[in-house]
DNA sequence: AACTTGCTCAACCGCCAATCC
DNA sequence: TGGATTGGCGGTTGAGCAAGT
């Protein structure tokens, strides 16, 4: 008893294994992809209709459907969410019911809105850690990876982009004045820059050690200031001595989609000798 | 008043690793 | 040991609403 959605991925699966002229044959295409969809489409309808799977319910949550959920994880407990359907009689997959009850019935949520001390936490722990919201929100009590991913989304994307303007003026400027001299000086420059980033302290935990990290700190303007602080302060800029590479490395040091900043040595580009970056 | 645009956030999807059988 | 299942996570979507034109 599968959602049709199992059944597509391993059609998929099998397809992408199919070796066609020697080459492994591509599941789906841009060609085939709406073709694709309509026969999924079709056969979903068909196996739901033919009791093959439960027909599970999708779209927003009933308060009926909430409360038969909350009934059941007080009986059941966390993480048994294979067996909710049957037992709760609720015509949602294991996968939604975990997702509501995770992101929004849980009894210690924080509800309402982000202060501006998690909304630097949140801030100085992307710089850490990039889009891992999972770690990031378990530095957050109470609060979603979900919640904060949309938060971040909507909040910081403007300033990366403003963050990305600013930077494009000084990267022009920067250029005109600076000259590279010696890539083995400049390589074992990154390379220290890469341990100091993993040197970075643990946060403390809670309001009160927030409240002496950042203290007093409120106007909109000194927020921006201090989201560019935090990106000046953590992203190792390798010293421009020598190259005549410019355009690649300012590449990699401009394009900071979303400030993904974990360095590691794979991905490390040593005969540019300059960081790149996760995305 | 009607329409457009932008914002918010719940919910879904796909992928992957861990676990189960 | 290998396939199936489950749970967790990040990316994305889209409905609903408010503000602007």
């Amino acid at each position: 008893m599968k959602p049709p959605s199992i059944y597509r991925a391993r059609w998929r699966e099998n397809q992408s294994k199919k070796i066609v002229n020697g080459t492994k044959t591509k599941a789906v295409d841009a060609q085939t992809q709406p073709q694709e969809d309509a026969l999924w489409g079709v056969m979903s309808e068909e196996i739901c209709s033919r009791g093959m799977t439960k027909g599970w319910r999708k779209g927003p949550w009933t308060a009926e459907e909430d409360r038969l959920l909350i009934e059941y994880v007080k009986l059941h407990g966390e993480g048994r969410w294979s067996s909710v359907a049957s037992v709760a009689g609720l015509k949602r997959n294991a996968k939604s019911c975990r997702l509501r009850w995770v992101n929004y019935l849980r009894p210690d949520l924080k509800k309402g809105q982000i202060t501006s001390h998690a909304e630097k936490l949140i801030l100085e722990l992307h710089v850490r850690w990039g889009n891992r919201w999972a770690i990031i929100a378990k530095n957050l009590p109470g609060r979603t990876y979900n919640e904060i991913k949309n938060y971040w989304r909507t909040h910081f994307k403007k300033k990366t982009q403003n963050f990305r303007d600013k930077s494009e003026k000084i990267k022009s400027r920067f250029l005109k004045s600076q000259k590279f001299k010696q890539h083995h000086h400049q390589q074992s420059n990154t390379e220290t820059d890469i341990k100091n980033v993993n040197k970075i302290p643990t946060l403390p935990q809670g309001n009160q050690e927030m409240d002496i990290l950042y203290p007093n700190i409120a106007d909109q303007e000194q927020d921006d200031d201090f989201f560019y602080s935090i990106l000046n302060d953590h992203i190792p800029v390798p010293v421009l001595e020598s190259s005549s590479n410019e355009d690649i490395m300012w590449d990699g040091l401009w394009n900071l989609d979303d400030f993904q900043c974990n360095f590691s040595a794979t991905t490390y580009d040593t005969s540019l000798a300059i960081p790149s970056l996760n995305t």
